[in-house]
This record gives structure tokens, sequence and C-alpha cells, in this order.
DNA sequence: TGTACATCAGTGAACGCGCGTTCACTGATGTAC
DNA sequence: TGTACATCAGTGAACGCGCGTTCACTGATGTAC
């Protein structure tokens, strides 16, 4: 709330104040136009209104700032997953759905971000944080698997971490083939969010996790 | 068989008598290496030995030769999966699986048409061609969903298109996630064939296509 | 079989461009006394 | 409260680079007669 690094970006003096998040922001845009190799150092820089030199007060290299941008879009994506699972309330299935729900919409909703995780070729171990950002959003999917596999008795359990693979799997299928924001590349007879709903329930009715517990009721 | 295109391409004239081809095949290389985007016209044209002007005897841009190797990639593609799927001998199932690990194969092997295909940004409307030869792939894949509902009760078949779609999301989701040469960004539990054998067992489990044809005799 | 000619598939030099990055610099800010 | 000084976060000019693409050209090939 320091209102120095809240004044209206427009008339700057010699120091911008907050160059760093403009660059973010602005890294952003570009990906989310042009994908992720349409970003430019330089561009962004202009974007911001600073010279070419400025950016690299704050990242090492080009690298530096889609490696951030990557990990800024794990937190968020971990942050939306765990908002709609929302610990399994009221119940682990409709939380789940829930879940799936908020895969697809950000990957709709945010492409730069998700291009940035996945599409970009930044490698995981680029960063620390950007390695435990990823870890994060992973344990949030393997926790909501571990739920709804203690619904079945014990002899009849999966392994949590498959389950979560698979989840994510069909998840990121569907979003990368189905679920951008230029309609993708095929016209569909569903939504993608109807799509891997649907997905969803024939994997768990397999599973034996059903509106009955029994594939054969549905 | 004409020994004239056959030639080595070593000591050459003033034509290079296989230029197109050669060109599409550094296309390759450098996707393969770097990326789709890693690939440069001026590049290929260098691996061939040749000025960079000479491609454009064969292509009418960048995009073009781009597009090129993404027909060629569902071509193979397509031939891949159908000499998988056999028409479905000796059952549906057994060759529903071999589809899968055909499916993983390819995304493993030939990972430079993969990427030219899914992740290079070509709209698939680039040419008649590539549109046909993709169109053509997914039918494979529908046709191979055809086979397997057909073995339900007619009350209970679920829209095959929808199940293709759904083969389809898992395996690229599994192939993008899990499936690269380089090993992925994760390491695994088990293999993305694997992964994918086990994901598309509980999904046909879950349409009550089982061994038993109920999922909870399994 | 030979010759004239059209066409094809290369050459090589040149262009303008934007990029990533470096450098010595300088204006603004924060801090110690 | 003022002042000296260190540090921070910008500038702007410059660099070398490789790219995509165009151009007038030329050597090789194929064809008609």
């Amino acid at each position: 709330m320091s209102w120095k690094r809240d004044r209206p970006e427009t008339p700057r003096g010699y120091h911008h104040g907050n160059l760093k998040e403009e660059l973010v922001k602005a890294a952003l845009g570009l990906i989310g136009e042009k994908g992720p190799n349409g970003f430019t150092f330089a561009e962004a820089a202009r974007m911001a209104g600073v010279s070419p030199a400025a950016p690299y007060r704050h990242f090492r290299d080009r690298e530096e700032l889609l490696a951030d941008v990557a990990t800024r879009g794990f937190q968020a994506f971990e942050a939306a997953l765990s908002r709609a699972w929302d610990q399994g309330r009221p119940d682990p299935e409709a939380a789940f759905h829930r879940l799936g729900r908020a895969y697809l919409a950000f990957a709709h909703d945010e492409p730069a971000y998700y291009s940035a995780m996945f599409e970009a070729g930044v490698p995981l171990d680029a960063s620390q944080e950007l390695r435990a950002a990823a870890d994060r959003a992973f344990a949030g999917l393997r926790q909501a698997s571990e739920a709804l596999i203690a619904q079945l008795p014990a002899g009849k359990r999966p392994p949590a971490l498959m389950m979560a693979l698979h989840v994510w799997a069909m998840s990121h299928g569907v979003a990368a083939l189905f679920g951008r924001a230029d309609g993708g590349r095929r016209p569909l007879p569903m939504s993608a969010a109807e799509l891997l709903e649907a997905g969803m329930l024939i994997y768990l009715q397999g599973l034996g996790i059903g509106r009955n517990g029994s594939p054969d009721a549905g």
C-alpha cells in the first residue's frame, strides 16, 4: 500500500518504480498473442516504455524472464486448482469435477501462463522456485486423487500417483487439443469442459468410483 | 528406381536433383533438435549444401515447408496407427492396445513430426493436403472406437466421436507430458506406454468394455 | 542424330530488419552522520 | 535538519549476428523438329 509503488505509470521520471512487474505483464501479453517464441526481450522493454537495456537490471536474460513467468503461472495454477478443490467439499466427487473445470478454465483464460508452463520448453529446474511451484501444483492433483481413492475398499485402490498422472494427462490433452481460446483446430460437438467431464466420469466409473459405486448402474 | 534420382548427393553439379526431399529431412532434423521454432529456412538450405535462395524454388516460404512437414507427419502417423490397428485383429481390444502403443511410439520416435503436427502452430487449413491427412489420422482413431463400442449392448453405447476424442486427448496428454525422448520433465514410476495402457484399460472398464464385460470383475 | 530453344533449378550478392547483449554513463534514491 | 556519499535503476548508442526474402543471373536439362 506504499503509494510510491502504486503511483500511475504514465508520467514517470528517470526511474520506473515497477519495471519488473511490468515486464512480466508485457511478456504475458506477447506470449498470449504470438506464443512463447513470439516474445522478445526488446519488445517487452518497448511495451514497458523503457530502453532495451533496462530489463537486464531485473533478469539475467530472456530465459530467466520466461522461467519467472512459468513460475508465476504454476503458482496461479496451483491456487486456482486448490480453490476449486476446496479440500474436497462437499464431497470428493463434486470437488473433483470442479477441479477439472478449473483446470480447463485456467488453460483457456490464461493461455500465456499455460503455454509458458507447458509449451515454452522451459526446463523445470531452471530455478528452485519453478520446480517447487510445479511440484505444489501437481501435489494438488495427487491429493484430490487420494481423496477419491480413499472411498474404495482397501483391496481395490489403484496407486494415487498413477491416477493423478492419468487425470493430468487427460486434462492436458483436452486443454492442448481442444481448449484454446482460438477454438482449437477442430470443431467439437461439445465444449472442451464437457468433454473432459465426460471423460473423467467414465474413468472414475472404471475405477469403481461412481454415483453408485458400480459402473453398471450408470 | 530411376538412377538419376538416386545418385549419391555428395559430388553434385549445378542441379541438386533431390533438394525438396532433402530440405524436408533437414527441417526434421532441426525441429527434432531445437523445436519447431529452432528451425530456420537458411539453416535447412545450409544443411542441404545449397544457397539460401534455393529453397524458394520448392516452397513459397518457411511456413509452407513447415506445413509440408506436418502433412507428411500426419500421413506417417495415420499409416502407423492403421498398421497397429490392423482392422481390429485378432480382436478389437488387443488391437486397441496396440494402437495406443503405436501412438506413443510415434510421438517418441518421431518427435520432429509430432511437434510439427501438434506444437508448431501450423493451422490445419494451411493446405488441403494437411487437413485431409489430419482428418484421415483422426478417422483411424474413430474407427477403432466404433469397433470397440459395437461390442456393447445397443442401449449402452456412447457416441463414437466422443470416445475417439477421449482416446486422442489422453494419448496426446501422456505423449506431451511424459513421452518425449528427453525423458520428459518428471521421473515416472512407469513408462509412458504403461501409463497410457493402464489409463485406457480403466477408461474402457468405465464404458463396460472389459475383460469380462463388467468392471467389477477385474 | 543434331540443333535450337524453352524451361527448370540452381547461384551469389545484397537488402533491411530486429534481436540479444554490452558498455560507460547518469539521474534518483536511501542512508549515515 | 542538512549534507556527503554509496547504491540503485535507468539511458542511449553501439556491436555483431543471422534471418527471410528478392533480384538478375546462369548452368543444366528436356523437347520439338
